[in-house]
Formats: C-alpha cells, structure tokens, sequence
DNA sequence: TCTTGATATATGGATATTCATATATTAATA
DNA sequence: TATTAATATATGAATATCCATATATCAAGA
C-alpha cells in the first residue's frame, strides 16, 4: 500500500504527474500515446511510467506489440481522490495533451 | 498560483507533508509546536516551513516571540481537497503526531 | 516455417543537478 | 541573557536525463 508521501513524490514530476493524470482521464493509455501527447521522448516516458508502475500507482499489460498503462486497481481511494482533485488544478493543461492525443494518427487505441 | 506538480513536491517530503497536515486539522501551530508533535529538530523543521511558505502553502504570523503557520487563504480549493484526502490517508499517522502535541506542556497556542 | 526489417518498449551507463540533513551562527523578542 | 526562530555552509544521497543498445512483437516474403 502506497504511502502519501511517496504518492505525492511521484506525482511531483511533470511528466509522471501528466502521465498518470491522462491515464486517469483515458482510462488506459500505450506508450506511443504518451509520447505524443506528453510531446516527450520514448526512453524519457518508458523511465517515468516504470516508476509509476513501482510504485502501485499504474497497472501495465501488453497487448501485441503495445504495452498499455491504467490506473492500478490496487490504488486506494484516498489517492483516487489526489487524482480528482489533481484533474481539477491542471485542467487547462490536460485539456492542451488532450488535443495532441486527438491528432495522433493511427491511434493503438482505435485498432 | 501554485501548480500541481510544485505543491505535490512540497508534499513529497514527509516533514512537510504532516507539518503541513497538522496545521490544516489544527488551524495553527508555531514552530515549537510542530518541533514536539513531529519530534524533529529546530532548524530542520524551520527549514521545511520556509519552504512550504515560499511555495504559498503556509502562511506565517508572528505573535510576540512565537510565529504562528497557518494554510494560506490563496491554496486553490483543488489543493484543499488533495489536503482533505492526504489526510484520509495519514489518520493514523496524523493520530500518533496529535498525541505529541497534546503531551506537550506550555503550549503557545494556549497562552 | 524461417528469415528480414520495422515498430514498440525497456534498460545500462554516464553525467549533471537537485535535495535533505547536520552543524554552526545569527537575529529577534521578552 | 534566555528563548524562539531563521539562515549559511558543507556534504552525501537521490534523481532526471541523455545516448546507446537490448528485447519483444509483428508483418511480409522466400
């Protein structure tokens, strides 16, 4: 279980902090997606969600050749309640990834 | 405005995140308060009140020789509800730090 | 079914930077 | 002068990032 303080250190970087918000808001997200909407590199986003799959806070699966993150159902509901509340501070930005992932082509989501 | 990815830095630091829990459910505590109930030192506890007042999360009051830290009237309600859920999440932590604080003798707050 | 190449993702190593803490000192108030 | 609080400095630890490379999957074609 997840302590807060841990919980808030992840979150404390722009990259994981955006990632899991995305995620929270998607539902679940690959690699690529991320990439493109985070406008970050490959090995940049790969080290950060590794982190947040350490630490509880994003569950991982492949799926043919994409690995897909959510949002780990082991995630106790207090920090479900960070993430709301983290949704609603940032809601400007989200809203900016977003659109980057709209105008992602040939999205592994859709196949 | 504080961002999100800042304030859950400052979080991020246990001193920081149960001082600043403290204050939130005590309305206010000086500096030698927080020092009996986080059982740290002086001027590490400073330190992190610095910070958390730099970063407009805390404010501080000087009342004849003590300085009182309070939440900041300009948190962001989003940041309030991210503090209502960390605290969910620290109760018994939070329990054991009230504990000490109540232990304590000559308590500015009750002057 | 065995290559070959393309795409997706993860990781090792190197480096630079940030951060927490301890100690010592200073400032302000009573 | 005693108490309370802030600050300066040094040091070690943690962290982020980059580049290069490794691994995994898939799609074609022989």
């Amino acid at each position: 279980m997840i302590e807060p303080a841990q919980f808030f250190k992840c979150l404390s970087d722009e990259t994981r902090l955006y990632a899991t918000l995305l995620v929270y808001q998607e539902g679940e997200l690959c690699v690529c997606e991320l990439m493109q909407a985070l406008e970050d590199s490959q090995p940049k986003v790969s080290r950060h969600l590794a982190q947040l799959r350490n630490c509880g806070i994003l569950d991982d699966a492949r799926r043919g050749q994409w690995v897909f993150y959510s949002i780990s159902t082991q995630l106790p509901s207090w920090a479900q309640g960070v993430l709301q509340a983290a949704s609603a501070g940032s809601a400007s930005t989200l809203k900016r990834l977003q659109k980057n992932l709209k105008m992602m082509g040939n999205r592994p989501s859709c196949i």
